[in-house]
DNA sequence: TATGAATGAGGTTTCATTCAT
DNA sequence: CATGAATGAAACCTCATTCAT
């Protein structure tokens, strides 16, 4: 599914430009915003030149994408990985499934916050060149999350399951990315400076709390 | 009180070009982001030369804090207007009383959302200039839901009665903000298209469920 | 004489602002040159408005010949002043005199050289504003170092009494105004740290030993 | 040697471009100075875009190490070439040595006299940028007068032989200069219509009367 | 193909001058 | 008359993109 405006990289050579541009681009996001980046930065931080930059992306905007293509190969590397899989416990119940999950959520904004960020930044920026790669990422999320209300079918009270799966993932996402990634610069202002521990419980009983409350 | 760099304004007109500029300002705002907005662009939306912006305005940068000032103002507005002070029905309890409180920020947001993203955009892309903007405008709002959580003491099973007065913001800001501001854009997406009331309640559930559930 | 450019200025309170302007030009001089000097600078340091400096000047330029004036006033200041008034003593011959004279022209650099350097530095970037100023102020001086070429008649050998004693002129301002009023930045460089008397004698002796030297 | 804020042009291409603007900015330079310059002049002059100088030099005052590297450059070719080696006859005596001196120096005013112009001029309107560029072309110059007083040893009656070089320096530049380069505008007025023969060999006259008369 | 030099539109800012109050 | 707000041309500089080598 290649993204749009990448020019096809057949040779390996091309192959490998890519990937320097691309590692290059990442290693840059997690200093500033992708309009604070210019091409020549980008370049030059891959070492390579201006001109082939746009040997291998129509322009700048056609890097996006890349940024998209990458955030969602790290949460399925995440998924994928033996320390990644999830599997609660069932006997323990509900409360301490989500705790382990904002757990695992608020690690991997540690180490991938940056990308993002990038999303987030650039979906707000530029809504028009939003295509539908949040789409496909959610709907992967969503359908897991489905699957752990069912495991827990008894604890949970709302109706109406898939808006409640939903529901649980927009909250997980909004919460912890917001602390995550501006602690100092939003409403996360607020929470002083509560740890990430206390943090990532408070959004789970936050999750726990929602799902234990009977829709009336 | 006012903002670094925004020049005195003794006269009466030049306190008019001032406001102009202000007026201009959030007009635009409402289209794009603060950083894809030019001089020209705002003296013009403005009908007034580009050098009148410097007169009043150190450089582009000094308009920033008029936009957390207008945010502010709005704040304050919504609060000492008769409709929008919130005074709830103590008999009701605690649920109808943030379902209420929700459906009031989301009016707010409906209204003037543009000075929030605009505000959540600015600090995101230039961090360094954030100042203590968002610490002023958050206190105010930790305070009054320290009186609400303390109104309905009995259904409140939090122990630490201001961290989780400071949560309850978080939630309310980061969770309405998020949809509210870019539904087609985000997490948003995955609630489809959920309808605003449906929304707010499930945010006021959460909240309610947040504050419902004792932390072990 | 009223300089090109400024307006009659008849009423005292016009008068008033004028020599307002004048002085707050003069103390900017000490700073900086008049190009790097702007109209709203002079204006502020006169401690009046902006259109009151174009109600007594035409334009910008016209308070150049402001400087010329205050210049001229200077030399004719001191030379009318009791410590000004030069009178060799003739027993002790030439070389004395001339030092004395350098010695007097190096005082005046010292308190009036803002003005000569920005005369100077005027008549070099905007040679074609340059009028008679020169001319009216050289022609005095030119006409009292002929006196002291007479006056030494024996020990001068230079045929041509008028060429020699223009000649002088130019010497004694051309020397002591570059090391006086660059010493950093120009040829002066070159004399390192020379003092004040070392220079001003050296300068005399220059002079002295033109005058001495007999064209052949 | 590379001048501060220019950058490497490696290529050739861009030592061709580099040098159409030296030789544009030189062009100009004749006509005014460097600040009455802009940047599009420059561009335009040279036949390239405005971009390009930025690519070339880090920014406009980049530029200006380059009028003192032409200087020097021009300072070092007289020196070199066949007709610009000076080898004073011995036999003759000083007086027609520095006449022989001062015509070579007003004939390289004539030549190359913009570049010496921009050199005093900006130093004068921007001390604060002017670094070491005077001392290195001093030293040089300084030596080879040092060279030429030991040459005359017996006509020159001065006790401290280094100063008197340095002062010789200071003479033979600053007089010629000021004639040289502003005949109508400054003290150089005062010498009427003096023709380049005559002013040389006063200049010349002058500087062996310093030489010729013992410092007491 | 890769390079990096060149382009030029567009952005921010300054400041001499004009003009309504 | 004095004021200082407003003007707008023109300066410097950046950077996404093109193109000759």
């Amino acid at each position: 599914m290649a993204s749009q405006g990448v020019k096809p990289a057949e040779q390996l050579r091309a192959r490998e430009t890519r990937d320097k541009l691309v590692a290059a681009l990442e290693r840059l996001l997690k200093e500033k915003a992708f309009t604070e980046i210019s091409v020549a930065e980008i370049a030059s931080e891959a070492g390579v030149a201006v001109g082939t930059v746009y040997r291998r992306f129509e322009n700048k905007d056609a890097l996006i994408p890349v940024v998209f293509d990458l955030y969602r190969a790290r949460v399925e590397a995440q998924a994928a990985s033996p320390e990644g899989r999830f599997e609660p416990d069932l006997e323990a119940g509900l409360r301490p499934a989500l705790r382990e999950l904002t757990r695992r959520a608020w690690r991997f904004l540690g180490q991938d916050g940056h990308l993002v960020r990038a999303a987030h930044l650039h979906a707000r920026l530029r809504p028009d060149l939003v295509g539908d790669e949040w789409e496909a990422m959610i709907e992967a999320s969503v359908t897991s999350y489905g699957l752990l209300v069912d495991a827990f079918d008894s604890e949970v009270k709302r109706g109406d399951r898939d808006a409640a799966a939903r529901f649980v993932f927009y909250m997980l996402n909004t919460l912890l990315v917001e602390y995550g990634l501006y602690p100092q610069d939003g409403p996360g202002v607020g929470l002083g400076q509560m740890s990430g521990p206390d943090f990532t419980d408070s959004v789970a009983d936050a999750i726990y709390g929602y799902l234990a409350t009977p829709d009336s």
